[in-house]
DNA sequence: TTGAAAGCGCTAACAC
DNA sequence: GTGTTAGCGCTTTCAA
């Protein structure tokens, strides 16, 4: 008398779906055919490939991505590095990306990269190792090291926001970026211009776009004459806190400039909510312009000089794409275009009344 | 005279990884061993576990995700569905949960729901279907069949926002919420009260907390006597934009109310905007209450009724997990408190001058 | 145009 | 404690 086997505990639970060989018994074909046929190779009869359709629908058959990916190598996921999930520019470029990728069949693994530690952990232990095809990293600030272990997937990557040697890249020309915001300042007869920037790393290893966005604010102070004059205060935290803490210490000194450009906009912002709740006039007594475009730059009426975030995402998921397509393209750098966007957070440089 | 035969072309590229039988063969044990002894299994000895453990450091070895899955039924990846992936409610519950499922080796591969025929394809596809051991979803507004075919994946299933009938859930209380922004409004002698909210889908089928707050709004309109004065203003479109658009048809009656109670804070912010444009002060001549606790409420000196965001993420990860350990979890649901967050846009009604 | 057979790289049941 | 043996569910040669 046999007794029947226990089925296996992971099997316990699930009912068993259809697998390749339930399609191809009900199709009166082989599994290979089945195969074929479900991903279009253009080899099989138009009749088989009917039937064997007729028979995944029927089944409600789909390939299990597990299996297909150990037998072919492929994993039809793509890898989405980013330093933080929750702020507007990383979340925008990830939409935009999304959208590409899933209309091309892939699917998105988010990894949220952390700081210090974190980060070195992610690079070491490369979660991403077997399990993606492809791997865009946002503005990611890399040491060699990290940057070696990229590369060492071996694996198409692009990356949005920072120039990485010998890696495709989407960017905007960000110190031209800050050089508008300045000249913008300038053509409305500022001098006093004093730069706010995103926190410092420990490693003293910021974004790249960080550091070009300063290096924009220094070019154009200085083709200005206005060299001596260069300043940067650097917030102590990220997002609309630090603006707000940058723009405290700012006004804890003896003096005001006339006008504060901002790294990027929610430093901007945090820094008119300080200003306000001290009523100091802007533009009246200072002027304030942001980088990015952020969705909120309206509620304050802040001048930005904006960049396509949506797009940046897109445009790099398609180059993804296409290496994977095309296997030998070589690293390509596209440069999005900004726009100077003139609100109201921006006028004539207050000068001390005559009295 | 034997041909080497040419590798499989997807091998062509990438240098062979290592594999378990190597790492075996440097240990000088099988590979169940090896298996064994890097998931931690007790079963093996000390000396063997460290040999083991040095011969894959050795070789930079780790399981392939593929075939370990293949071979187990386990993914170790984390489903999670979202509407929208920009807005900032979804990016924060998103980066709560992320956080928690990483800690638990736990990948996270991002869906996106889109709406109407693209929403329909999502359910129809599945595919989560063998990719993920677990979904999240947040408060995706689901018809039933759409309802069906999660049940249908047979696997753990958490929800952040909306109630599903059997389904764990994390949430706040929705019509309390609103209620409590009334209340705050009513306190302040507020009679004329009009409510703005998200669009309505064509479906007349929106987002559970959607019609929730809808429905504290109601509640505590009627419980103060004042049922004759509801009235709800549905914007045409998400966010800012929506709340500004609604808060500008409201301008366009021959009489403005004394205070709005927005949906979202977002729809409040972009109410707020179009009052600002308008020269019609806040809270002097309106006031204007949200409900988040959106990051950029203490911007626009909003109050709000404030939910913690990324925590219902987390809590809702935690039970998850909790799920995937145990297996025989009963639905459970958690609600977490609100904060009443008092600022500037709101206060005494304004009355119309005594001539 | 189709089928048979050999893996892909791992885990789990079962034996010892 | 550890090894042996079967798969997990596909894709891809290779042969017909």
């Amino acid at each position: 008398m046999n007794v029947v086997p226990d089925p296996p505990p992971h099997a316990v639970r699930r009912p068993r779906r259809a697998s390749i060989l339930d399609v191809a018994a009900l199709a009166g074909v082989s599994a290979s055919t089945v195969s074929r046929s479900l991903r279009g190779h253009s080899s099989i009869s138009a009749a088989t490939r009917q039937r064997v359709h007729e028979a995944a629908q029927q089944l409600s058959y789909s390939a299990s991505p597990q299996a297909s990916g150990l037998a072919s190598g492929r994993t039809l996921t793509i890898g989405v590095v980013v330093p933080f999930v929750t702020r507007w520019f990383f979340v925008n470029v990830v939409a935009g990306a999304y959208e590409v990728l899933h209309e091309a069949g892939y699917d998105v693994l988010l990894y949220h990269l952390g700081t210090g530690e974190a980060r070195d952990r992610f690079f070491e232990r490369m979660p991403l190792s077997r399990r993606v095809d492809a791997v865009l990293t946002l503005t990611v600030p890399l040491t060699e090291e990290h940057t070696l272990a990229l590369r060492a997937l071996d694996m198409p990557l692009v990356t949005v926001g920072a120039a990485l040697p010998g890696v495709s890249c989407v960017r905007i020309d960000d110190v031209g970026a800050t050089r508008t915001a300045v000249h913008h300042l300038l053509h409305q007869g500022h001098e006093d211009i004093v730069m706010i920037t995103g926190v410092e790393d420990e490693a003293d290893f910021g974004f790249a776009s960080s550091r070009c966005r300063r290096e924009g604010y220094r070019e154009a102070m200085e083709a200005a004459g206005l060299g001596s004059r260069i300043d940067v205060v650097s917030a102590a935290t990220y997002g609309i806190e630090g603006g707000a803490a940058a723009m405290a210490a700012l006004m804890d000194r003896p003096t005001l400039p006339t006008a504060v450009v901002a790294e990027y906009d929610e430093l901007a912002i945090g820094a008119i909510r300080t200003l306000r709740r001290a009523s100091i006039a802007v533009p009246g007594r200072m002027s304030v312009i942001g980088v990015d475009g952020h969705e909120m730059a309206s509620v304050v009426d802040l001048t930005t000089v904006a960049q396509p975030v949506q797009e940046q995402g897109a445009v790099a998921a398609r180059m993804l794409l296409d290496t994977l397509a095309d296997a030998e393209a070589s690293p390509t750098e596209v440069v999005l275009p900004t726009r100077l966007t003139v609100r109201g957070s921006t006028g004539t440089p207050w000068s001390r009344p005559s009295n």
